[in-house]
Parts: structure tokens; C-alpha cells; sequence
RNA sequence: GUGGAUGUAGCUCAAUGGCAGAGCGCCGCACUGUGGAUGCGGUGGUUGAGGGUUCGAUCCCCUUCAUCCACCCCA
């Protein structure tokens, strides 16, 4: 390169006006989605202390893949690697005064420090939502309701994604049956989760590792693969019931092997996947009943689920389901014919904005040539000329960029005119 | 943290141990009151950075930085 800009910071991204469209896109549909069931937005500091997160995120989160320094006073700090803990402390801090059940939502930025590639950077957006103070599973089922509204209301079909749902109660009580001890099940659960990412040979020795004899490696691969296993739970009976009522549960399946990696989770765990499997999750989440509690507050259970802004929107654009992002905001352009006519031109412009429309005037007077060049780049739908001519007989000449069909109208229609264009 | 690849014009990419190229874009003109399309003309480079080998390096070697991809983990 010739010229030596200053660059980036690794991991992170730019918002270009175009990249910009897509999150800001991506937030309205999470606000619409959230909003339609009753769920509040709220957001928390980027920053927290180490100490939140120890013990309670996944152990490779917390020491491996967090932003940890030290501030100017010395202190331990986070930039936080995802939002659950700080869910739990805002509301342990102010648990008397709030109304449950909860229903709380978010949409914002965090960092992990991992080498970066596709569809994972180091600092990225996540849409957090989560009800608080409900522990049924009908609870678990709005959420898993909300999570299939939301993949409906950006477009992708119950052949494209799926949400795949599971239990932990339910799985640590059939562990419990094949005589694995309870301080093993983690390593288990483990174990479990990465069945679909290793060779079944290196399952299998890696199982052995574990110290699981050969009938407890029999029962766990014939219990993964039990698509039945749900009827044994009755949260998950009541939770698929409920579900029929939202009329999504062509989006949701059961999947035995659904575990998820954090620690924090207590009962219903769900992700969603393109069904090609082309990407990792789309989302995770699931039901946990003691994180309130393990940052100082009553003891207060909570289900809910992330969603990430990259692999969601590698999804839709390769399917083709996004808008197309950048064009200006304003839909008309208003040009410039020479210097006599600035302060005419600026003054109708501005009417027009005074009345609610978005117009965007050249300010330099160019050859109209090189203003309608730059009002078809910028992305305008309408230019407006006002001439000499124009401004004599108090008319306006008013372009359609898109057709090209030009109509010279009295400055008095201008308004009505524009909104029928527009 | 581990492994693999790639850095050449604004963008996408060629090329050869001996003058650095194309397409697209950009600018101008045809068209001084009208964009997209077309034609013609023009602008384009410390070949990521540093060092080595060589008469000569964009090419070969070393170092470094950056980016991408996979693993790990996860949104």
C-alpha cells in the first residue's frame, strides 16, 4: 500500500454505511420480535470485574478467551465475553424493587480474544433475552418461541435452520442410570457435545480416557441417538406442548445430544443450526437457576438464549434474504443549478424537510450532469432541478431517477407530488 | 494456543531472475439544463515491511507484520 493508514485493531470490524445497514437491520428485527412478546430492552457496561466471571462462564471463556487487564487503579478487569453475568448481577442489585416474572432483552457489543475467521471476530454483536423469575416450562417454551419468531421474521424456513432442544435434568438422571458418577457428568456431558465433531474412533478412546466402561459407552451412544427420550422428561412433554400453541414447531426439534458448553446450565438447553451444517450455532441458549443467587442475590431462575450478528447474517446473505444496504437515507436529491440560485434552492430543500421528507442538497454548483451522476450513486429516487426558468414561473422540475421520467409541476404541488413518488 | 495459505493499481486478479499488466472503478470529452448505456481519451504502483543471495529480485532465501482458512472454544 502506498499509503500508511492506521489499522484497525485485530478481530475488530468496521461499520461501513453498508455494513451498518445490516446490524441496524438485524436490531429492529430482534427489537420488533422482543417487543411483540412483552420483553424490555436494557444494557449493561462493556467493562466488569474478573471476579464476575469466574467460576461461572465456561472455563476456556473465563481464562483463555477474555480481554483481561489491569485499569489505571489497578483493578482486575473484563470486557465482558457475554452478557448472562451481568444479567444476574443487575438483577441481584435491584431485586426487591423489580416485578417478576422479568422479561428483559438486549442487543450489544462484546469481545473475545480468540484468532479470528470466518463468522467469528474478536469483538461482535449479540442479542440477549431472557425472562427471569419463571420457572415452568412453558417459560422455556416462550423463549424457544421467541428464538423461532425471530429466524421466521428474518426470512429463513424450517428447512433452512432448526432449533434443536434438550434437558439437562433429563440427561443427568439417565447418566445417573447407566452408574456415572455425579462429579464425572460434566467431562460426560462433554463428552456428549462433541459426539458430531470427532471420528467415532476418537469417541470412542476419548470416552475411554474418561474411564467409561464399554456398557456405559453402549448406553450413551444409544441414548444420543434415542429421538423418543423426550416422553421420559415431563418438562419437555409440557414444553413441546406449549410450543404446538405458537404454531413454530416446525422450526423446533428434539435432539438428544444438545448440551452446551457453559456450566451455567440447569434444565432446557436449545441452539439452532442451518440445517446444511455448513456454520457453527446460530444460537444457544437455555435454563439456568442459580446464577442470580452465585452473584449475591435470592436465589431466582432464568432462561434465555444469544444470538450473534455474524454467522445469522452469513446465513441470510447467502441465501439472499437481506435488503440491499447503503443508499442514502433520503430519497430526494436536490440539485444546484448555478450560484444565483443557492439560497432559492436551500430554502425550498428545507420546506420540504419541514414537511417530514429526507432531501439531500448540493451545495457546490456543479454541471448538472455530475449532480444527477452523484444523485444515482448515492442511491436518490427523485431529483429536483430548479432552474432560472423554474424559479420564474415558481415551478420545480421533478426526475425519477429510477424511470427517468421528468415532469416540470408548480412549486406548490411539490410536496404531494413527492409523496406519491416516494 | 496449534496448523495451513495469501500479501502486486481504489477493487478483483495476472505476469516474468532483465522496462509492472488486464478487467472493473475513477477523471475528461462526445453531451456547457439531466444520471445509468455506448464510444474515444486519460489517471493510475516504494509489488506489505526489513534484510540476504545476485550484475540485476515483484519472483529465490530468512525475518517480521497483516489478512484469510481450519483446529480449539464459542455467538
Amino acid at each position: 500500500m502506498a499509503r500508511n493508514v492506521i489499522r484497525s485493531v485485530k478481530g475488530t470490524r468496521d461499520y461501513y454505511p453498508e455494513e451498518m445497514g445490516l446490524r441496524v437491520w438485524l436490531y429492529q428485527k430482534m427489537r420488533q420480535v422482543s417487543e411483540s412478546f412483552g420483553y424490555s430492552e436494557y444494557e449493561g457496561p462493556i467493562l466488569e470485574t474478573f471476579e464476575l466471571y469466574a467460576a461461572k462462564s465456561s472455563e476456556e471463556i473465563v481464562e483463555k478467551q477474555s480481554y483481561v487487564f489491569e485499569d489505571r487503579g489497578g483493578e482486575k478487569l473484563t470486557l465482558r465475553p457475554e452478557l448472562t453475568p451481568t444479567l444476574a448481577r443487575m438483577v441481584a442489585a435491584r431485586q426487591p424493587q423489580l416485578t417478576f416474572p422479568l422479561r428483559w432483552w438486549s442487543f450489544g457489543p462484546f469481545w473475545r480474544y480468540e484468532r479470528p475467521q470466518k463468522g467469528r471476530t474478536r469483538e461482535f454483536f449479540q442479542w440477549n433475552i431472557d425472562m427471569l423469575g419463571d420457572d415452568s416450562p412453558e417459560a422455556d417454551a416462550e423463549l424457544v418461541a421467541i428464538a423461532a419468531t425471530f429466524l421466521k421474521a428474518v426470512g429463513l424456513k424450517p428447512d433452512e435452520v432448526q432449533i434443536l432442544v434438550n434437558n439437562r435434568k433429563l440427561m443427568d438422571a439417565r447418566l445417573a442410570a447407566f452408574g456415572i458418577a455425579p462429579d464425572k457428568r460434566p467431562e460426560v456431558f462433554n463428552l456428549i457435545d462433541r459426539r458430531d465433531k470427532m471420528s467415532a474412533e476418537d469417541w470412542q478412546a476419548y470416552a475411554r480416557e474418561l474411564g467409561l466402561n464399554g456398557q456405559q459407552i453402549a448406553d450413551i451412544t444409544a441414548l444420543i441417538s434415542d429421538q423418543d427420550l423426550w416422553q421420559q422428561s415431563d418438562e419437555l412433554v409440557r414444553m413441546f406442548a406449549a410450543l404446538k400453541a405458537y404454531g413454530i414447531d416446525e422450526y423446533v426439534s428434539f435432539a438428544p445430544h444438545i448440551i452446551r458448553g457453559l456450566v451455567y446450565y440447569t434444565g432446557t438447553v436449545f441452539e439452532a443450526w442451518d440445517t446444511r451444517g455448513e456454520y457453527r450455532a446460530i444460537f444457544g441458549g437455555g435454563r439456568y437457576d442459580n446464577l442470580v443467587g452465585d452473584v449475591g442475590g435470592d436465589p431466582v431462575g432464568g432462561v434465555g438464549f444469544a444470538v450473534g450478528d455474524l454467522i445469522i447474517g452469513l446465513l441470510l446473505q447467502e441465501l439472499e434474504r437481506l435488503p440491499v444496504f447503503g443508499a442514502t437515507p433520503a430519497p430526494v436529491f436536490f440539485t444546484l443549478f448555478d450560484q444565483a440560485l443557492l439560497s432559492a434552492s436551500l430554502t425550498l430543500a428545507n420546506r420540504l424537510r419541514q414537511e417530514g421528507l429526507a432531501v439531500t442538497s448540493q451545495l457546490q454548483p456543479e454541471k448538472l450532469g455530475k449532480q444527477f451522476k452523484y444523485a444515482d450513486r448515492i442511491g436518490a429516487r427523485i431529483a429536483l432541478v430548479l432552474g432560472p426558468d423554474e424559479d420564474r414561473d415558481a415551478t420545480i422540475a421533478v426526475k425519477d431517477l429510477k424511470t427517468g421520467e421528468q415532469e416540470t409541476i408548480p412549486q406548490a404541488q411539490l410536496i404531494e407530488k413527492l409523496r406519491t413518488l416516494i
